[in-house]
DNA sequence: GACTTTTTAGGTCGGTTGTCCTAATTTTAG
DNA sequence: CTAAAATTAGGACAACCGACCTAAAAAGTC
């Protein structure tokens, strides 16, 4: 028996491809054909993959609640303490620094997006918000923030949806930097008043 | 002689619909025909006005940076403290609550919308960040942050940013007046921090 | 009132979109 | 190997888009 080469499912290819040109082009500019161009594949085969265009979407919003469920994973098993982990996320603005001052924030344009279409998507991809929210709760929770954890959570994804909107606006990475050193140095005090 | 209604002119109303319907639907979702419905007008007179949709976008942005100058005028009249007129921005987010929970940030979301799309006047809706950043930059300087001044000019917009974003996403006017309340306990802070 | 200019209405064009359909191809099962 | 099932290719479609064109209407001028 021949070891065959791994093959990807055509599927899977599909949401590859549509969740990385929608993020670059935005949903309702990616036609099918820009997806088909990218695969060297037939326009007509979305439909035997997907009923509709929106449920190209809604697989594309799935697969990226299983990365983010698996980035936010990852952080866990690489740090133990809750400081660490929050500063893994605010580094997401550095180490994606390349993508986020082409397209901004993945999550973040998205959510926007589906809301300016009225698409009914829009809940589903405010989930993607919700799985960093819930995860920046639970991290200041074990640092000791008690009630004030669900705020802080809130505090830190605003802030770090402002520093890549503007990221995006100017493309000035000096400037992300030193926002990622404050929101660091910012949590590193939290975590300093909450001991005492 | 009769007192005659003031006539809008038609160009103006084209843009002021296309301006709304731009923000609202954003710009590739917003068609002639869209605008069109919106004036009881027909859409072959777009082309008399307007040598093409581009153009339309390049007299919206205008019309806006022409707003934006405007409200920062008033600003500037109404208050005399740069402490206060830094507030007064801050307090869009609250005065705009309703608008801003639908569609976001009217400057954001063009900005990010433009530069997805690869259309060349992203560089012109960027202007308008600008202005703002420009006039909160004078203000800073007026408090007395010196070189910090135009740091703080760029936070303030970030954080603003941020909040808008999130207020799109979670539509909690709670969220909102809070962080609206710690921005300008933050400006104030930094004043007196100056005048030490 | 007659004439010119400005403005609007409405239709048309080529191109693109999402959707659908059918035939060909590949894969799987017995 | 053969038959059935799963998958793909490629074309056809109706609808919509931005753009363009021409005739009618309105406004302004003398």
């Amino acid at each position: 028996m021949v070891v065959t080469a791994i093959s990807i499912k055509t599927r899977e290819r599909i949401v590859e491809a549509a969740d990385r040109l929608f993020y670059r082009q935005g949903f309702e500019h990616t036609s099918f054909a820009d997806i088909a161009a990218e695969l060297s594949l037939s326009r007509g085969n979305f439909y035997y993959h997907f009923q509709a265009k929106d449920d190209l979407l809604a697989a594309v919003i799935a697969r990226r609640l299983a990365m983010t469920r698996a980035m936010l994973s990852e952080w866990e098993a690489a740090t133990s303490s809750p400081l660490g982990r929050i500063q893994s996320y605010i580094c997401i603005l550095l180490t994606n620094w390349q993508l986020i001052k082409r397209y901004g924030c993945p999550v973040g344009t998205l959510c926007t997006e589906l809301s300016k279409l009225g698409h009914q998507d829009k809940a589903a991809a405010k989930q993607i918000f919700s799985l960093f929210r819930e995860w920046l709760k639970v991290q200041f929770t074990a640092m000791g923030a008690g009630d004030r954890a669900t705020d802080l959570a809130l505090q830190v994804l605003a802030w770090s949806q402002g520093v890549a909107s503007l990221a995006q606006a100017y493309q000035d990475k000096a400037f992300v930097q030193r926002e990622v050193e404050r929101m660091c140095a910012w949590v590193d005090e939290l975590e300093q008043s909450f001991d005492r």
